[in-house]
DNA sequence: GTTGCGATGTATCGGGGCGATACATCGGAC
DNA sequence: GTCCGATGTATCGCCCCGATACATCGCAAC
């Protein structure tokens, strides 16, 4: 218990701190929230529900589910973010270190960036571009010892991760140009720009590497 | 124990398979070769290679490093393959069911393609893109669900992992194509075709949530 | 009307693999 | 002569996932 690299606490605090929630609910925003990023399941979520009960972050209610349910029965517990809570909730928005744009993490800074600082925004955001170029050497310096070396399919592989990094690091770019604009011109809007793509219409890259979840079973 | 999904136990008979190798020299070959893909520590190296030892697959051999290093200390323990690891490995690499095609095998599955029969190759190329675009459904539904009811960095977030895997299908388009063309028309090039590009240069996305490596500390 | 089934809902257990860590030796730079 | 980074072997704590077990609800089929 407790170690917790925070990206689970971080996006319950998240989620919570718009409107108290049961874990069902709960698990299904949260791997709404994070898309494609990362998934999470029970054997996480209520462990974790447990941590933040501990530590005072968030208290559970047995909600009177309709109002006009008899009592006893039909438990269904819902949680609620206290003053503690959206205060924890508040610290980790702000924060700006290396710790914010770590492969883990990024995620779901990045998925709270409504509710962050513009100067936090933009300094995470250049904080991965430059993690993921720092990558990009190691990439083609490993492409570069091996050729030759490996299997046909293997650097197939490695280029095909490559590229995807290199994507990524264009998506970045995008966002980092759109921050820009908005924060110097117009002074305030009301998040991103009407994000008119620039030429070619494929760029992203993220990707799952660990199980999508949305289907249950 | 044992439960081991498979693929570090498949990575590592496949590179044994070459040439026998100490524990240091595995884990930088097995990094190399599963690219962006994924990364293993030795927290997940060396008790895989005490399983392989107990059920057999592999043997170690305390290597005389240089032959005219005197005996004794200087340990470098050295892991070969048995007859029954190379049976085994062969197995795995005759897999073509839907373990074959799912997210964690997938990488290993396509780096070993040079050693795998071509009807298989095709059947888990073509396995993994109806994975792929049943997830795609699913994303799109979702996206569709959540749009107006999340944040825009959220909904960035949902269409870059939605992109990616849209890339990724794209990737594997081209390969199949490639396999059938290499397959039907001249019967047998060396692995796979010049790879001439089709049109535009970036198409991949396999990218890699799970930490990269190669600089160790 | 009861039977079945899928969605909602809460919760735990086993264990795989990662990050940190601890050692030890080697070759070369300074 | 000594410091440092690469080579090398190995373990431990622990996070998180997948599987699993229940229980209830609404609703459609028969």
């Amino acid at each position: 218990m407790s170690k917790r690299t925070g990206v689970l606490e971080f996006a319950v605090l998240g989620l919570l701190h718009e409107t108290p929630l049961h874990g069902y609910e709960l698990r299904k925003r949260l791997n709404a929230l994070l898309g494609a990023f990362r998934a999470f399941s029970y054997g996480s979520l209520y462990p974790c529900l447990k941590d933040l009960l501990r530590t005072g972050w968030i208290v559970e209610d047995v909600a009177s589910d309709a109002p006009a349910a008899l009592a006893g029965k039909r438990s269904k517990i819902v949680y609620k973010l206290t003053a503690e809570g959206k205060e924890r909730f508040q610290d980790l928005l702000g924060e700006s270190g290396p710790s914010a744009w770590e492969d883990e993490n990024f995620g779901v800074h990045f998925a709270f960036f409504g509710r962050t600082d513009a100067a936090t925004r933009l300094r995470i955001l250049e904080g991965r571009r430059s993690r993921l170029e720092e990558r990009l050497e190691g990439f083609r310096a490993a492409l570069a010892r091996t050729r030759e070396r490996v299997d046909t399919y293997t650097q197939e592989l490695q280029r095909h991760g490559l590229e995807s990094v290199e994507r990524e690091v264009r998506w970045l770019n995008e966002l980092i140009d759109s921050e820009r604009q908005t924060g110097s011109a117009a002074g305030q809007h009301k998040t991103v720009p009407p994000r008119q793509r620039t030429t070619q219409p494929g760029t992203t890259g993220v990707a799952g590497s660990r199980g999508r979840a949305t289907n249950e079973h």
